[in-house]
DNA sequence: ATTTGAACAATAATCGTATTTTGTATATTT
DNA sequence: AAATATACAAAATACGATTATTGTTCAAAT
């Protein structure tokens, strides 16, 4: 059982869950613009002073929301990755997980009622940050096990790694059809070792 | 001198052009909503009824001034890359290309007043398809010039060239900061030709 | 100490209603 | 034959009055 290793908020407080539970349930019933602080403050038992005081703004409540959900994802993305021997057989997992969180959870509700929001959400850099700062340990393994070159620089090696798995959940279809997990992997194995070469 | 490749619409009638021309223009200042059939008529100096005639209803007609632009572009590109000696080289242009218009053409302006449209399309598989096509040639060439291996699929190199094309038009930064055009180069020379192996 | 509840001005959403625009039809012009 | 001009119902949009929400503040409660 690996620890959490990607927070910003203060998951031990109770009063923060609390809020963003509320929260998350309202915005996905709802979608963002029909959540309103009251609502929130009402679902969750609590007051509206106390969600200003924790989270200042509206807006900051609805990123405390999606980085919550975006944190529990790379956790335990991240603990799956850790059982799996290659960075094929990690990357494919990447795609197949990623794919799977933005056609169920909140952002396939979100989607229904704004895709707008979600579509930025999905063009905004900031979005990945978090997810690129997820590879390296993962790189420099594979280049100690001799799976990749030892001489490709890591940060060039996690941006590859980024724009494929991103590229492969937002678009399954590019030309070629990727949906099926052994498809995925054949795919991400001739390319990501060894690319048209 | 090429000559067009991807035509859709019949840009050889002069009304047809008169149309795209005005609606373009219209389309560009004020954003696809705050712009009327009546209006772009006005500019075009034209009747309503032509419009109406030649693209059935406004969606089509935006789509057809959208279609114009991305098919001017693919020419455009194609006249270049004909011109270029490998595939590294024609991915790199096509990065550059499709960056620079997607900053300074419609697309920007549109972004400006309407950006949720804008990413909407960004995220629309159609909006690629016409480009998928337009790869399968270089390919080949690359193959046959020892460039790239012909053990590997047209359709599935086609699909990892637009992938990273894509991926380095929307997100410049994904980690790596990809700016300049000679770092675009030296980094798609390792990815395309070599993958991480 | 933190949460609550209530008051408050400023901002934003909502809801009828007036106005514009769309899409179609048709008679007239070029 | 295609373009125009006009007319028209249906749909979309803009406007203004009303209501709800936001974000701040502060005294009272836990």
């Amino acid at each position: 059982m690996p620890k959490p290793r990607f927070k910003s908020t203060d998951y031990d407080d109770a009063m923060v869950n609390r809020i963003l539970d509320a929260a998350e349930q309202c915005i996905h019933r709802f979608g963002i613009r029909r959540t309103s602080m009251g609502e929130v403050a009402r679902v969750g038992g609590l007051s509206r002073g106390s969600i200003y005081r924790h989270f200042g703004d509206k807006e900051n409540l609805v990123r405390g929301v999606l980085a919550r959900r975006q944190e529990l994802f790379l956790n335990d993305t991240e603990a799956v990755l850790e059982t799996l021997p290659t960075l094929v057989d990690k990357v494919t997992h990447a795609v197949v997980a990623g794919r799977r969180d933005s056609e169920e959870g909140i952002f396939a509700s979100l989607a229904e009622t704004e895709p707008e929001t979600v579509a930025g959400m999905y063009l905004d850099p900031a979005f990945y940050r978090r997810s690129v700062a997820f590879w390296p340990p993962h790189i420099r393994q594979a280049q100690a096990a001799g799976e990749i070159s030892a001489d490709v620089d890591v940060a060039a090696a996690t941006d590859f790694v980024m724009r494929l798995a991103v590229s492969m959940t937002l678009f399954p279809d590019m030309g070629l059809s990727l949906k099926p997990r052994p498809r995925i992997r054949a795919y991400l194995q001739q390319m990501l070792l060894s690319g048209l070469g």
